[in-house]
DNA sequence: GAGCGCTCTTACAACGTTGTAAAAACGAAG
DNA sequence: CTTCGTTTTTACAACGTTGTAAGAGCGCTC
């Protein structure tokens, strides 16, 4: 802001060309002397020239952003101490960064601010959104959808709809956690799920269950978390009550699987001695906890830079059918379980 | 993109008024007949219309974002697992949603994505810049000021430059914690500082040191950590060589701290029976340690918040001379010391 | 009843870029 | 020496908005 930023005109005054030119100098470079090209470039240098993206975007309908929004139920904006969202973001960021396109956060908890989300690329301000989703109740998805805004989700939208999506087999990792302890010789085995209206969470709870199931045990120990340290606390406690004689968790996530640990620890049980425990995700708390958790990882950095592929794929060529991309968990196996 | 979105004109059409009479309705509504707005708000209701922010943008010359820069030294985009930036990032994005601003996501660990930054708000595609940044070479803040883009720093630059930023006394936090350990009665302190090349770990350690030595303690052994917990881990290792019989550890953050407890827990120490330990930050991990750590609060939430309050206002009138917050420290007294 | 001030509305020119159709330059061919 | 392609270059119209100057309508006063 400081003296008024040169424009084309300017260049091309300098250069002793027109506007046109100069644009197709900037741009692809087709059909353009190479001696005038050499001059523009020069002008451009003597000028300091940037072109203004505004003005570009207003003509080719494109921004070079992209929405990032966190469509967290009504948690507000302490989401982002949350390590999955800091993974998310790490992945978008490292791809779109690759492309020159960049992420606009957003977060729409309220009614009001998914409005705003909505209003926001319908304006033409991002060229697509990311939305990284957990509730499938949450209308954005569907809203987006119909006001044509280009969009890929992180998980499988709620109820069917033609939009492209990352996941993850949540069964199939809900399962390693249940072979893996009865595998270990556990017997009174126990579960802390995610919250329940939470796809991933039935999912890897379905998958849990069942396997364990398949093993022989029919009913499994189950108290409802909320992915929150703090409910990973309650619940463990609710466990130790219901069931004194437990001698395994399999924890939704790793932050409700570290405070298990700790509450584990507080009664006097040794992890794994006493009770093994096996934790979700694979993220920073894992490795932190004491002992460090077992755990089923999931690639979430490498599932945030597919959902930004796919987003810039349907930018490039819109139109073309909704994409899913589903990715395989695996089992980190550590000191805990 | 379903159908060509409604515009000013389509509205305008509809009403059967001149364009510039519905802008007035959207936007300030002066001088515009009752009547006449009633008949504009059916007729944008009715056609669906969405000011296009590109084209107001264009004329308006301001986009209603801004550029939140994470100046990492090279660490790449892992810096999103740090608790501390997931923090700026909720006091930032809680702030600015109230004022309608967004922000869009950088990282500028590289000197061409420095450029790439400098570039961007060039171009006009944000109106600021909130730069985190950690190194006091860093070139981003000068770079930014020349190109006259308006910034806001989220500690106290380098070196002398008229530009606005918040910081936090970090003296007095060293200070704190120093006063803290030699009030609780220990005698063999030592200390695990930030990188030495970052300001606030510079700050830290120096109030920290002088409050030692007003003590009576001229020396205190001293391993300079990276506030990553490895780094706490290899630091709390080579403290326990030169210095086998400490009883306390000021850590400058909370992350190396954490992993201290471990590392002395390992070694069979009680925390804080043997060994006192306190952070800084009191971020998450200063809660999910066992025991929970005593530490130095820093409000990084009210802090970035304040710091886009700053450009706010900058961008509201701008030219107004450089503005600084300093925000005070708090001790936290939790189990850990 | 003409002139005057007031309120409200309308045309029109920006803003800085891109894309397209028309014009100019330049060789080569008739 | 004109005529016809071919390659470059230029002028001009978008893109959708805002702001400003000019214009229309209308009730007053003298």
């Amino acid at each position: 802001m400081s003296k008024a930023a040169p424009t084309l005109e300017d260049v091309a005054r300098v250069a002793g060309v027109s506007r046109a030119t100069v644009s197709r100098v900037v741009n692809g470079t087709r059909n353009v002397d190479p001696d005038i090209q050499e001059t523009v470039r020069n002008a451009i240098e003597q000028t300091g020239y940037t072109p203004n993206r505004v003005a570009r975007s207003l003509v080719t309908r494109r921004t070079g952003t992209v929405a990032l929004v966190i469509c967290g139920a009504g948690g507000g904006s302490d989401v982002f101490t949350d390590p999955f969202f800091g993974r998310v973001t790490a992945g978008v960021v490292d791809f779109l960064r690759t492309h020159s396109v960049h992420p606009v956060l957003m977060l729409a908890d309220s009614d009001h601010a998914r409005t705003e989300v909505v209003e926001f690329l319908r304006q033409g301000s991002a060229d697509g959104a990311l939305l990284v989703s957990t509730h499938p109740a949450d209308p954005l998805p569907a809203r987006l959808l119909e006001a044509g805004v280009p969009a890929v989700l992180y998980a499988r939208p709620g109820s069917p709809m033609p939009v492209s999506y990352v996941d993850m087999d949540h069964r199939a990792g809900g399962r390693m956690a249940a072979d893996h302890l009865v595998a270990a010789g556990r017997y009174n085995i126990t579960t802390i799920s995610g919250p329940m209206d939470v796809l991933a969470s039935q999912d890897r709870h379905a998958g849990f269950r069942d396997a364990m199931a398949r093993h022989g045990f029919p009913f499994v120990p189950t108290v409802e978390g909320g992915f929150t340290a703090e409910s990973g606390t309650a619940a463990m406690h609710r466990l130790l009550t219901e069931c004194p004689d437990l001698d395994a968790v399999f924890a939704a996530n790793d932050l409700m699987a570290q405070a298990a640990v700790d509450v584990l620890q507080e009664h006097g049980l040794r992890v794994p001695g006493d009770v093994a425990v096996v934790g979700f995700d694979d993220s920073a708390p894992a490795l932190a906890c004491r002992p460090p958790l077992t755990t089923i990882r999931q690639p979430v950095e490498r599932m945030a830079a597919s959902m930004a592929e796919l987003l810039l794929a349907d930018l490039e060529k819109p139109g073309q059918r909704p994409k899913s991309v589903i990715f395989e968990p695996e089992l980190v196996v550590r000191a805990s379980a």
